[in-house]
DNA sequence: ACCGCTTGTGCAATCGTTTGCGCAATACGG
DNA sequence: CCGTATTGCGCAAACGATTGCACAAGCGGT
């Protein structure tokens, strides 16, 4: 191991004290300009390494944001994680990621280890079993900035951004209603999510703004949440099911696009045309939904847009004082992406 | 903010002083059982959060490890990081993960960032330019263990993991030639970046070795690192520069998925049969492979496998005193997933 | 009664930076 | 020539945990 040098290093070769090249570092009024060159000079010589760990101690701060999302091998967090970088990195901001994995109790170690490491701030998706809050609520009582996103707690008073989940699957059954469709489908999420429930609202009030009746055989709620491969699966199963209905329905809403993915390649090798027979609109756009044979309608999140919000947030109310704080919520709109599975040709466009 | 409340805290309730609390913490043998209930009572009942900074300044150890990867939304990278993570957490390991962005200057600030807070470690795949390799020689310089992952740097003597891309290239290539493919193709990535050179050189094997004629009009180097949707179109443009061809070629072994893809677009928009006509094979076994129509035969690389050993070879070198350290290298063989693109159905299997 | 040993605890320095405060030197106005 | 700014820098105390060393008390053996 070789010795690191440091600021006292610096220091004696110039005669002078720690303080003084600590200030001519920070570019600190006080010094003299020729004494600052010299300090750089000397930095550089010496190839000198600050050494945040011992910053962070005496300022307080850390410079790093923690960031837990349920699993980062999806396109939509990981280009949200991006989407953070963007901003912060040139505030001077690192990130630390933690996955938990979709599990309850990774998530409160993922929270402890980023309040041990003292991180200046966390951003936030919650996993999907977690009922209880307290985690989070520790997180706010520790004076550390919070930005909840996606799947958010609605009752939690801190920074918010989220998708309209409402708005696009409203979007989404609409436009199926124009291309002709009158009974819908919808694969549905589990309910003790929000977004779900909220995709599940959107989709019953297009329908009913539609003068369509609301048939509860056609929402089928399921745990949307696996490894993509595992979803396609379920997506084939419950395509069965639908087909084999004595009134099968001519449309389905999925709530994830690999689930309709999944639909899509049963109805393919049963012979059930798409769109025509059975349109089809998946959510989150997907790379790969682009790509599937029709290609697959879907909303798009603009995920790494959400992460630009998310990072502003927690700039905000660093820079807040926390008397005057108040949390900002961002929903955002996601768009309608059209693509074969739901566009009819003999349909005129309105 | 409220006021942290730290060891000395504890000592000061219980009327001893910090060294106690802290070895009582520690379980160090010299505290009587006694004392340490007692402590462990406190440190719950004041919700103690140790502060990591502070003992990571002291220790001269961090528990974190700095991942440089060119960019976090590919699925490649993203399991490769699940891959350290599951094998290090245990170890009390935490991530701390940044993007180059495929640029030389943001590879060089990462790293300056990373040896800033004194990461115990850093794993990375260098950018697609860089070329140049002294930031990471200052990583060895400093002391800091360094594993190199995919985009490896032969050159260097520190830990490598890597697939095989010579064997993987070649056994692509066997394949077509078994399917009864005679002319075939090749997307060539950049050849300064090691992986493709490698695909390439078992490419060229391959041909020899079944005594077909090697033609370098077939062969195209083209630039295959970019976003997913612009690699698509790369690989139509050159689809329709071989579908051009005099003699078309009758088979396409592609560096990289997504090109492969678009080239499957365009024959399907041109009604060239695949694989009849055309047999494609890519690279990677990104998920859209396995839903595009007809299905792609790919090359899975064990990504998080990969990310498992880079950890390993990461705990090993800590626990290695560095007169006895010796730097691992780990080649992992990447597996042959065939599927409809490349499956000509009058072949008989042997 | 004395010595040595074990067991449990405290003292104080240390990691590398930052920062409030004080002090000197120079400048400037009257 | 004195008083008051202004400029430039050093002293020393933080930040919170860790750790080498000393030391005290208790115990057993001679």
């Amino acid at each position: 191991m070789k010795k690191k040098i440091t600021i006292s290093d610096i220091a004696r070769e110039l005669n002078t004290t720690a303080s003084t090249v600590s200030r001519a570092l920070s570019d600190d009024s006080r010094i003299s300009k020729a004494k600052k060159k010299l300090v750089w000079k000397k930095v550089s010589e010496l190839q000198y390494q600050p050494n945040s760990i011992a910053s962070a101690l005496r300022k307080g701060k850390s410079n790093v944001i923690g960031v837990i999302v349920p699993t980062s091998d999806r396109q939509f967090f990981a280009s949200f994680i991006r989407g953070i970088e963007e901003i912060v990195r040139e505030e001077g901001y690192r990130l630390i990621i933690c996955q938990s994995d979709e599990q309850y109790d990774k998530e409160c170690t993922s929270i402890d280890s980023l309040l041990n490491i003292r991180v200046d701030g966390i951003i936030a998706s919650v996993a999907k079993n977690t009922v209880d809050f307290s985690h989070f609520k520790k997180i706010e009582s520790q004076g550390v900035p919070l930005v909840l996103f996606d799947r958010v707690i609605e009752t939690m008073n801190v920074n918010l951004v989220y998708s309209d989940d409402y708005y696009g699957a409203y979007r989404a059954v609409s436009h199926l209603i124009e291309q002709g469709c009158r009974r819908i489908a919808h694969f549905a999420g589990k309910q003790h999510i929000h977004i779900y429930q909220n995709r599940l609202k959107g989709y019953l009030q297009a329908i009913r703004d539609h003068h369509l009746p609301v048939d509860d055989e056609l929402i089928i709620e399921t745990d949307l949440i696996h490894d993509t491969y595992s979803i396609l699966e379920i997506g084939k199963v419950l395509a069965k099911k639908l087909s084999e209905m004595p009134e099968r329905p001519d449309a389905i809403f999925s709530s994830s696009d690999f689930a309709a993915m999944g639909a899509l390649q049963f109805f393919k090798e049963n012979n059930i045309a798409v769109p025509d027979e059975m349109a089809l609109v998946g959510y989150s756009n997907d790379f790969s939904s682009s790509v599937i044979e029709p290609s697959l309608t879907t909303l798009d999140q603009h995920t790494s847009h959400m992460g630009n919000e998310a990072a502003r947030h927690f700039l905000y109310q660093i820079i807040t004082k926390p008397e005057y704080f108040k949390p900002r919520k961002t929903l955002l709109k996601p768009e309608l992406v059209i693509r074969n599975s739901s566009l009819r040709r003999n349909v005129i466009p309105t």
